[in-house]
DNA sequence: GCGATTACAGTAAGCGCTTACAGTTGGCGA
DNA sequence: TCGCCAACTGTAAGCGCTTACTGTAATCGC
């Protein structure tokens, strides 16, 4: 270590200089109980003279409080997560609480004992997004009653684990309508995501909800593979189109995969939205910049990070939180769909 | 509090089922020092039967190291987040530390004593992005000889404070060049970032420099405030355009701010690269996928995390760090510099 | 004017771990 | 056979804080 690194003030520093007892000072700190305005004057003279600050350890030590909560991410990448870690990180402010970070990615070390970094020996809680924790890890960390808040994803069978996501199905279901009634579109394609990706396992059932109620019959073939990825999402529609596969609308399970199909599209041929109307999810900062525009949903990314920090101090200060949050999305009607053609 | 969480077994738990002292306890963990391979199986076998999990705080106040690196942000924003963020927490899972991260966002809430939540307090050192940190609270930490590492920034003025950025004026350099030389652009707009960030003032010394190379005079009017915000530069272009401003290039001081510039040149009936040579810097994602794709300088941002952390750990352990790391940078030609023309 | 509060302040017992120090073995060279 | 050392294990002293408990005055209601 680094020898001229000077010995902190301790809290008996502080105490000796300002003539009071440890516990005074720590009254002083904390506010957990009255102390004359004079001796809190003096206290707080000999904190600032000594610079002294509390050393977070010994206070989670005695306390028992760590005000600290983890976030547990499969991998950091991605529209979503700058905007969601800042509502996070905003919550976990506002209510006092540091913030722990741990993704999945990282791995690559093994601990010794303990196989998650992140847990109930350094926080008071825990925000798992989207198969950030294996099944068996969440069961222990509910059986032992520790607080923890799922993010874009559901329970397991059987525990009651608060969950905050937004209205996928209710959404995909009203962009699909859109698309048959307005556009009169029929053959409408569903780009998919992962598998593990929850969200689109609702998205999809949004979408055969509306097929059903408009009289269309569901064709397995219209469903491939866009995984939430640019890339991938180019490569099948470009399969698609190439194989000859009918369709007339495109349902990209998210932005990113709209953005490759829109490429691998204009690639072919086919023109946006006249022969091939086009919608996407999330309304990605882009999505208003693409030629032609994108109409998609807005989620409220941010916002879905602040309520999960709500509800994770909700669970840890009083036991409880709402099983279920569901945020609302608003329709983004651009131009891909086939709306507001030219200069309207 | 949560009364059915369970009480957590402790070291004195494992050390009473393993029939051993909680010294051996702590060596089996720790692996300090020799333990006979049957105890060692003792040992486990009670952390395991019990599910025992050290307590990080009691361990950081006994060892003196807290195993957790901290990360200070100004603001979560921007394609360069989470790759930068990425980075980082690879890098620290490398090292086995942990990752606390601190947004100057959050700050809504006063701390009683502590200015700022992150710190000697609850960290081995700290990771610092563009003006997260005030100079005076910099100062300190340097004085009492904590380790610290600023990215993509520069210490102030006497402080020998490592940092680790990438090469910002020699790609804005040859970036200017090109639009000098291969397509001989000759009045070139810059559109630079914000004050407070170190980069575009590099990238504008690199412009300045290419452009006194070529024996270019400087106009100042060609100086514009691009913000790296789309928004901002969309305007600033716009109105440049319409104040018949002459320019035949722009070169945005980040791909956010070329997506602005873009939209606003096709808006005002300019044609790219034609008219207008365009080119940006980050290479964000979109970047290929406008039209034209965009010419831009590809910034190694997963590695300056990577490297920060790598620079840091160094730092912490044995107390030394390259004082400057600038990592180089790629030029991306695409086809809004005037390149590859049609299908070339 | 007297007991009951209330406002303040101090004492000291831990919180759960690491680690310096102090044994106790057994093996090995001389 | 003796001494020495390495291998292993235990004892106990903190790390810097919080907080239950105690103690003292001053204040208050009647």
């Amino acid at each position: 270590m680094n020898e001229q690194r000077l010995r902190r003030a301790t809290i008996a520093d502080v105490a000796r200089v300002a003539g009071v007892s440890t516990a005074t000072v720590s009254r002083v700190i904390n506010q957990t109980a009255p102390v004359a305005p004079e001796t809190t004057a003096r206290v707080q003279a000999a904190i600032a003279a000594l610079d002294y600050r509390p050393h977070t350890a010994a206070r989670v030590l005695a306390s028992n409080r760590t005000n600290t909560i983890g976030l547990v991410f499969p991998q950091i990448s991605g529209y979503y997560f700058a905007a969601l870690l800042r509502g996070i990180a905003a919550g976990a402010g506002d209510h006092g609480y540091d913030l722990l970070i741990y993704s999945a990615q990282e791995s690559a070390t093994q601990r010794t004992v303990c196989s998650y970094p992140v847990g109930e020996q350094n926080t008071d809680g825990l925000l798992v997004f989207t198969d950030g924790l294996p099944e068996d890890e969440l069961r222990r960390l509910h059986a032992r009653g520790f607080p923890v808040v799922l993010i874009h994803w559901s329970p397991p069978e059987g525990l009651d684990i608060p969950s905050v996501t937004i209205e996928n199905k209710a959404s995909a279901y009203r962009l699909v309508a859109h698309l048959i009634t307005v556009h009169q579109r029929r053959r409408i394609v569903y780009l998919a995501g992962p598998e593990a990706h929850e969200d689109s396992h609702w998205r999809e059932k949004g979408y055969r909800q509306a097929l059903a109620e408009h009289g269309i019959p569901f064709d397995p073939r219209l469903i491939a593979s866009g995984e939430f990825n640019r890339e991938i999402a180019h490569k099948t529609v470009a399969r698609l189109c190439q194989d000859g596969v009918q369709f007339d609308a495109i349902f990209a399970g998210d932005d990113d995969s709209a953005t490759g199909a829109l490429t691998a599209l204009l690639e072919a041929g086919k023109r946006v939205p006249e022969d091939v109307a086009l919608v996407g999810f999330d309304d990605i900062e882009i999505a208003r910049y693409l030629q032609p525009p994108l109409t998609t949903v807005r989620a409220p990314v941010e916002r879905v990070g602040h309520e999960a920090v709500q509800q994770l101090v909700r669970l840890i200060r009083s036991g409880e939180a709402d099983p279920l949050t569901l945020l609302p999305t608003q329709l983004i009607i651009r131009r891909s769909c086939g709306c507001n053609r030219s200069h309207q």
